[in-house]
DNA sequence: TTGTACGCGTTATCAG
DNA sequence: CTGATAACGCGTACAA
């Protein structure tokens, strides 16, 4: 029996239907022993409450959505599935919805708050640059989870990252440590507003610190539509890189896919990692500690980032927390693709 | 303004809502003239209906479900992403749900289709042994993609996956192929129902084609609980195989993330990949091309997989056709890893 | 071709 | 503590 409401386990249970919202509901005002009963009735007759209706009637759903920019980039992977956990173990339902890159975020979050008229929104991927006017008609709050974003934060948006210009200057310190001065790097395209710029931004800091001018020769932006953080784009960008001739002993590469990518185009040119030229990541994926040689990278602390996301978003909602802003410490990790510059 | 609704349009445009809903919903019997000014109106007051009213009134919901078994296989992220572009595409709203590994997929399955009122379930992963009792009681259409099912499919039951024994049974004998006769194999907890169980029957099978005997000695099931697909376990698994000192010439990773982990594990204990030992994968990973060295491999097509399975449910809830069980075929993907016995 | 009115299943209000 | 009843926003039969 599938068409079962709530009038069904009234009639059933010979009360009326709003003890029984009460019983299922865990309204205070209801004898323990009819509610007993009637949560009994409603386990046997495997009845489950219309999810739209409650909405309808809510004029609120318990839902929050999750809209990911790239879904194809793996590191998003684990943090979506994480993040459906969350949302899961809360009794919300996650709606999980991907943006194509041309597509505006915001656009499809707008959308999708008034027909599903969800709590919140997290946005992963991608850049944030919208007109305040428009972000101000996102009424639900939201999280900008790895994300890049210029303006100050609005009321209702809380955010979670690392400092990416921070870490990227800590790991091309740590290359200039070794010796290395040459450093060529493999980012985002040119016109990108997001964490691409901010690493490459962190590049270049630690380079002015060392005293070492910046060269463009050494940068490698993505050109094509088709490129991404991958490994066929980390290739293809190596492979440009060698093809101009210009010599460099480290190649940063500003995701470890890029890396991997990377560090084919290298050994198929004939040079060796880390021997003659060192090669470093950023993201911490797993790959990069199986992968040979290991990639020495930034890690980021996913887990820790989905989980103060969901938090942050579920304090906005529920306990209507002023949004926070949460930066999490990167940890460089040295594995055996970089080395000092012989 | 959020609280829109029809009535809202209906009184602007100076019409009744059954006309406005008319109008949205591609109804013949209404003037086009009439349409099209409501389209503007609705366009320009930037009015969404609303999801859960819709829904509540079609009984019905214009959204399907996948649930997945195991979600931080990465195996999985490029299907689910395909099956969200597809379900995008048909105006369908997907829902994403992880499964516990411990959880009854069915009860779940079961549990959302009443609470959503869905149309139709994808199932990843997981093996898929029911009652037929139970499975009798989803009522809605499903696919089960990359599952193996033992019992004879349901009426409204299609599915879509490669011939896992078929494909495993192929690889075997091109490492037999190459001269390899103690072939170690990476496989799934002893217990299990699903591929993993297909997959080394396959292996068994092209042994046993050879006249070599099965010795369970090169076999290392998973046993932990945390034994996964993964990095960490085929790194794990082959650490504890190596130990038992019974040598082999070749190792067959069931699956790619589980042959990378073992060429670590292979290399830190002084053993070359393929020089001293062959490794090869299943799934045809992208990370297979760009590890070092190249994985041999299955390649399983991903995109035409979960094309098909949206295909197929998309064909069950709308013509009703008769549900399909589309085989694909894997493609052998020769790389460095594998090499003839020395 | 258009408008009116009802009902979908639930929760909340209010009177018993 | 309980039950009747009014919303919630939409689609649609039916009447105009």
């Amino acid at each position: 029996m599938s068409g079962m409401t709530i009038k069904d386990i009234a009639r059933r249970c010979k009360v009326g239907v709003s003890t029984v919202s009460r019983a299922m509901n865990n309204h205070p005002d209801i004898n323990p022993e009819t509610k007993e009963m009637i949560l009994r009735e409603i386990k046997k007759a495997n009845y489950v409450p219309n999810n739209s209706a409650q909405n309808l009637k809510r004029a609120d759903a318990k839902a929050i959505a999750v809209l990911v920019k790239g879904i194809d980039n793996t590191f998003f992977s684990e943090l979506v599935s994480v993040l459906e956990k969350c949302a899961h173990e809360k009794k919300y339902t996650c709606i999980l919805q991907r943006v194509d890159e041309m597509e505006d975020e915001l656009d499809v979050a707008l959308q999708l708050v008034r027909e599903k008229k969800l709590r919140g929104i997290i946005f992963l991927g991608g850049s944030f640059s919208h007109p305040k006017e428009k972000l101000a008609e996102l009424s639900v709050p939201y999280v900008l989870s790895t994300i890049y974003v210029d303006a100050e934060k609005q009321g209702n948006c809380a955010s979670v990252a690392v400092d990416d210009e921070k870490e990227s200057c800590k790991m091309t310190e740590y290359l200039l440590d070794l010796g290395h001065r040459d450093i060529a790097i493999l980012t985002a395209r040119r016109e990108d507003e997001s964490i691409g710029k901010l690493r490459l931004l962190g590049y270049q800091q630690a380079l002015s610190r060392h005293g070492i001018p910046f060269d463009e020769s050494l940068v490698c932006y993505m050109d094509e539509k088709t490129d991404r953080y991958s490994f066929r784009s980390g290739y293809r960008l190596t492979r440009q890189l060698l093809e101009r001739g210009r010599k460099f002993t480290a190649l940063y590469a500003t995701s470890d896919t890029l890396a991997i990518g990377a560090c084919k185009a290298l050994t198929e040119a004939g040079i060796r990692v880390p021997e003659d030229c060192s090669v470093a990541g950023f993201d911490g994926m797993d790959i990069g500690e199986y992968y040979n040689p290991g990639i020495t990278t930034i890690r980021q602390p996913v887990e820790k980032i989905a989980e103060a996301s969901a938090r942050l978003l579920f304090d906005m909602i529920k306990k209507k927390n002023k949004p926070g802003h949460e930066i999490f410490e990167g940890e460089l990790l040295v594995r055996s693709s970089t080395g000092e510059k012989r």
